[in-house]
DNA sequence: GTGAAAGCGCTAACAC
DNA sequence: GTGTTAGCGCTTTCAC
């Protein structure tokens, strides 16, 4: 089955390479019966640009590379969705790898890339600072490289899309409080997750408004599985710290605490509401349906995308920042 | 920040282009001295092959095309993986699509594809028959397609990577007869898709086989979602069919059905045990955790990039099954 | 053991 | 308005 060429097309027409080129491309300096003509021969024989040929000649790889924390949950589903709603309209394809969390692997992953010659790189850092270097390294090199929710330290500065932890969790807490809540746990995941400072801070600065701050409430993660929440409720259930409710940092450590409870006879939201921030589909799949600050997946990856675009077209476009818009969504979980 | 190619290693050494690839490439008729030269100057200038134009040469794009119903379950990404974990190392990338159980999104992203010039394309059903024209032309064109878990009717001869449908089903049904379930519900599924069929068929012959089968437990939805399992009880509800158990076509299914019974007060597994067939995550993040067949989704990605592969090398290769083991898992749901 | 040259499919100066 | 030519980076005959 072999493929048809342009050069086939020019054959057929009696036509020089370049004429059919300029009329498959609508170059005006194209006698409109000869465009005509070509059009209909390379719709009659089936003719397809060969792409590989294309991005030989344009330098590019058209590959984009995308690296994630995981894939269990839908949060990179979603955003992936975005993303290649934006890209593959321009053609470029992708190599989509998950670093399990691990920095080691994410290093990896990011070498990866490098070989596969990628345009670019779209990441989700799984932990903050441990591969600064290379962040760095593969900027220097060219390869543009956009961050979006989780990002690196202030101390590098990049493109990246984000919503604004601290001000959201405050809001979500701030309406546990409302709801008649006092003490509210935080199971805030690891430390050296940025975001995961972040939405502590924003925890804090609210409970502390409202004079209910509790060192004691605050549980950090070793990781950020199910297991994690679940351990994460344990421990303070083992250290009888008293909290009429839950606020986690992400669906999954919030699942894993719900489970917990749910395990021990302990009601949800009657003993204890749960709230979270992710905004995955996750949450409106268990039961009880799951509060959450949901962040606007989708678009985040389309916004990364566009930024990843930005950069490809200039290089030396300067970096910039999105921040989305996320919303509170109030389900059974604090109802 | 250009690029090193071959030929500015040429410069460096002064040596012919042609001597640079053959060393590069481990050529035989490459003096030995020269070879160490040349992998040390690529290694000092940081040289790296360009992919594409050895795609170029080779004449494939090294792209696998990839089309999965969804990616809200963990179900597709963790074939992905397995897929990944099989092509990323020789140098392919991927163009994933979703057909969101649709076949006409299923045909767009299948004419997306071909637009990519992919080499091959692995894919998970939507719905069986509608596309069957276009799966066929595809191959005919030469394009390998390999399906994995949803396949089509037995009218098209193709390699594929499944599981037994119909005796895991058996097995799952006869144990929970065994655990003294009489009266087991089966949600179905649409019954375009095949496997559904097939599942069907499996709790149908183990229900007749004990004579407890009737008719009326068999609900078949028109979709694949959570809600379609909420409705799928609802009606059996509604329909006052007595069940003392569901066994659900998917995770998906059993766990919108979960939710249901949750939410009127119907005990899991006490008042109702609840067992699916499918092996995602999600069985074990939900509460009670879900009793399900557990498919290898990873081997079966690796599997499908095998038979893939093999087609790649040699278009004649003969289509093949390869079937699959799978596991019961018994978990909180029916204990 | 090494080099020169052609060619993968396409576009874009440059002619005419 | 159309043709000729060179070249993207690489491999691979074919010479020597």
């Amino acid at each position: 089955m072999k493929r048809i060429t342009i050069k086939d097309l020019s054959k057929f027409l009696s036509l020089s390479t370049s004429t059919i080129s300029r009329a498959l491309l609508n170059d005006k300096n194209v006698n409109l019966e000869t465009r005509k003509r070509v059009l209909d021969a390379a719709d009659q024989l089936g003719y397809k640009p060969n792409l590989t040929a294309l991005n030989l000649k344009s330098g590019q790889s058209k590959t984009i590379g995308i690296v994630v924390p995981e894939m269990i949950t839908p949060f990179s589903a979603k955003v992936l969705e975005g993303i290649q709603n934006a890209l593959y309209p321009l053609g470029y394809r992708l190599v989509i790898t998950q670093s399990d969390e691990n920095p080691v692997i994410e290093r990896k992953n990011l070498q990866l890339l490098e070989d596969f010659n990628v345009d670019g790189i779209i990441i989700n850092l799984c932990h903050e600072t441990y591969n600064n270097d290379l962040y760095q390294q593969i900027m220097d090199q060219g390869t543009p490289l956009v961050f979006f929710d989780r990002i690196p330290g202030k101390s590098l500065d990049v493109s990246k899309v984000i919503v604004d932890d601290s001000i959201n969790s405050s809001l979500m807490v701030e309406y546990l409080i409302k709801t008649g809540r006092k003490r509210i746990a935080h199971i805030m995941g690891p430390q050296t997750i940025r975001n995961a400072v972040e939405r502590a801070n924003g925890y804090k600065r609210i409970m502390t408004k409202y004079n209910i701050f509790d060192e004691n409430l605050i549980i950090s993660t070793e990781g950020m599985s199910f297991g994690h929440g679940k351990e994460a409720v344990q421990q303070l259930l083992e250290r009888e710290v008293k909290f009429d409710s839950i606020f986690a940092f992400s669906d999954t450590l919030a699942i894993g605490a719900m489970n917990f409870l749910l395990e021990n006879n302990i009601k949800i939201p009657g003993d204890v509401a749960v709230a979270s921030f992710s905004g995955t589909e996750l949450s409106s799949i268990v039961y009880p349906q799951l509060t959450s600050v949901q962040q606007p997946l989708k678009s985040m990856g389309e916004a990364a995308a566009g930024l990843m675009l930005e950069k490809i077209k200039d290089s030396s476009a300067p970096n910039r920042t999105v921040l989305m818009d996320a919303e509170l969504v109030y389900r059974a979980s604090t109802l």
